[in-house]
RNA sequence: GUUCCCUUCGUCUAGUGGCCUAGGACAACGCCCUUUCACGGCGUAGACACGGGUUCGACUCCCGUAGGGAACGCCA
């Protein structure tokens, strides 16, 4: 057991593409438990695989860790991409000197051998114990060559030989202590001998990740639940090399709606798609967390201080969660309702811009309009339609107005409206109820009559917020502008 | 096919043998607030996959069955 030591725990992408939120979910368990006792989170990379790999992915991986704000102790620096820790490299790439050593050891030890079967050889080999109904493990004859015969014959030999990890010959249980889980047990032929280093040379992830949790001191791996069956080749490794095991969390995995796996065609799967939708990191992370993790308190909407401080793996779920963003949207509208103005103001801001709205500057007037909008707003990215009717010279009238437009009364309450406004200066909340109600009397109109037309005349919709609320925002020459364009519009 | 994992309301979950006529949250529905739309408040409906054990007692423990998932790669 590994309780007493420093927590160190560890995220380890494969950067060969965006982010997914399943890793999100790992990433920030991780995070969390790390922060909880205290200890060390690191990111690793693991890049091995030279063919799908990219620089690229690697830092939009580390640019939504980031955004999420998932802060790692050690690992690749998220600005310069250097190492930064005492452990590295971080980048499995990097570290393949390491690996030929422990890859050497095994060879001396006969845990591991050159292998020259060829392709076809295996194929061959796996149809053949597909159709016997075995499992379809390949059975080198190059298991029991001695390492000088082996190596003689790679002088000369026209494939180029893999080293394959030779697995135990007596018939044995691995148990298998999961912290989400509980006990496992793997019998030892449930795999067979396994690649550890490719014929290119490149270590393969089975192998490196042994190497690389063991020496980094790893204390805690969390990860997804696919990997279960891989973790008994590791442990193999483990034993093999007399490395400490470190304390194994499968998290279980995340579906989509029809309860498959989480995948592209269930729509949105990579965080940074739920960032260009507006949500919220801290939201998002919430979700995340409430998927296959439930506070102690049966809090549902926390920030990350009350997350790592609740966050234990006695609460981790064994069975799958199925990603539900409806709830998703709850939790992010929560979120976002609850932050400070000046703060949802400039992350809304960004969206205006693109917009190019024409929006007032002054803080006061910031802080009134989002009381009045929040309400009903769910994303960031909601935030565009709510404000576009607040944007000067935006205004255009809605399909949706266009009952509104047909309707007897309307042009009546346009004109008056537009000789009240005539009249007056400022128009503050009260003022506009003068105005309505003088509208209301001398128009003899009632009702969504009233209220109707003037929410047209101002917004160019039927609905929205509060009209008495909305006027006091909006300048004088704006609105005898919009309300010109709607009685210019009366059918 | 083999091995491993999983199975409580539509969804996320609470539940560690009696507190369970199964609790909460999202969604749905209804009412209230509101001369719109939201917010908010209150309420209604809705689940232990199935079959055997074990036990005085099972959502909880054991065994099967069914369903779902994962792994069996020179992908991670």
């Amino acid at each position: 057991m590994s309780n007493d030591k420093p927590v160190r725990v560890r995220f380890a992408p494969s950067p060969t593409g965006y982010l997914h939120v399943g890793g999100a979910r790992t990433a920030l368990y991780d995070f969390l438990y790390a922060k909880k006792y205290n200890g060390t989170f690191v990111l690793r990379i693991e890049d091995t695989d030279v063919e799908r790999s990219t620089e690229e992915a690697l830092k939009m991986q580390i640019q939504d860790l980031s955004w999420l704000g998932l802060k790692w102790d050690e690992g690749v620096d998220p600005v310069t991409l250097e190492d930064m820790g005492p452990y590295g490299p971080y980048r499995q790439s990097q570290r393949k000197s390491i690996y030929d050593k422990y890859a050497q050891q095994l060879l001396e030890k006969g845990n591991a051998y050159y292998c020259f079967l060829s392709d076809e050889e295996i194929d061959a080999q796996r149809e053949q114990a597909k159709k016997e109904g075995r499992p379809p493990q390949v059975n080198s004859p190059y298991k029991d060559w001695d390492l000088e015969k082996a190596l003689e014959h790679k002088k000369t030999s026209e494939v180029k030989p893999v080293i394959r990890f030779k697995t135990p010959d007596v018939k044995k249980d691995y148990l298998l202590n999961d912290l989400v889980r509980g006990e496992v047990r793997f019998p030892s032929d449930m795999v067979g001998d396994f690649v550890m280093i490719r014929s290119n040379g490149m270590p393969v992830y089975n192998f490196c990740c042994a190497i690389d949790d063991a020496l980094m001191k790893l204390t805690h791996v969390f990860r997804a639940e696919e990997h279960l069956s891989n973790t008994l080749r590791q442990m193999m490794i483990y034993e093999a090399l007399g490395f400490d095991l470190p304390q194994f969390g499968h998290l279980s995995i995340i579906l989509g709606e029809d309860r498959q796996k989480l995948s592209k065609r269930h729509g949105a799967t990579s965080v940074n798609e739920y960032k260009e939708r507006g949500f919220l990191p801290d939201a998002m992370n919430n979700f995340l967390a409430l998927l296959g993790w439930s506070s102690p308190e049966a809090q549902e909407i926390m920030s990350m201080d009350e997350m790592s401080q609740q966050f234990s793996t006695e609460r981790l779920n064994s069975a799958s969660a199925v990603f539900d963003e409806t709830k998703l949207k709850w939790v992010n509208a929560t979120h976002l309702r609850a932050l400070p103005h000046n703060e949802l103001w400039q992350l809304l801001q960004p969206y205006f811009d693109k917009e190019g709205f024409d929006l007032p500057q002054d803080s006061d007037w910031q802080d009134k309009a989002l009381s009045l909008m929040k309400t009903s707003m769910e994303t960031l990215k909601d935030g565009v339609e709510l404000f576009r009717p607040l944007s000067k010279g935006s205004f255009s009238l809605s399909e949706k107005a266009s009952d509104v437009l047909s309707w007897e009364p309307t042009k009546r309450v346009f004109e008056k409206w537009i000789s009240l406004l005539n009249e007056s200066d400022n128009i503050d909340e009260q003022g506009f109820m003068n105005m309505q109600n003088t509208i209301k009397k001398e128009c003899e109109v009632k009702g969504k009559n009233l209220f109707m037309p003037i929410r047209v005349a101002v917004i160019g919709q039927p609905h929205g917020a509060e009209v008495k609320l909305l006027v006091p925002l909006m300048e004088k020459s704006e609105l005898l502008e919009r309300a010109q364009t709607a009685l210019n519009s009366c059918t």
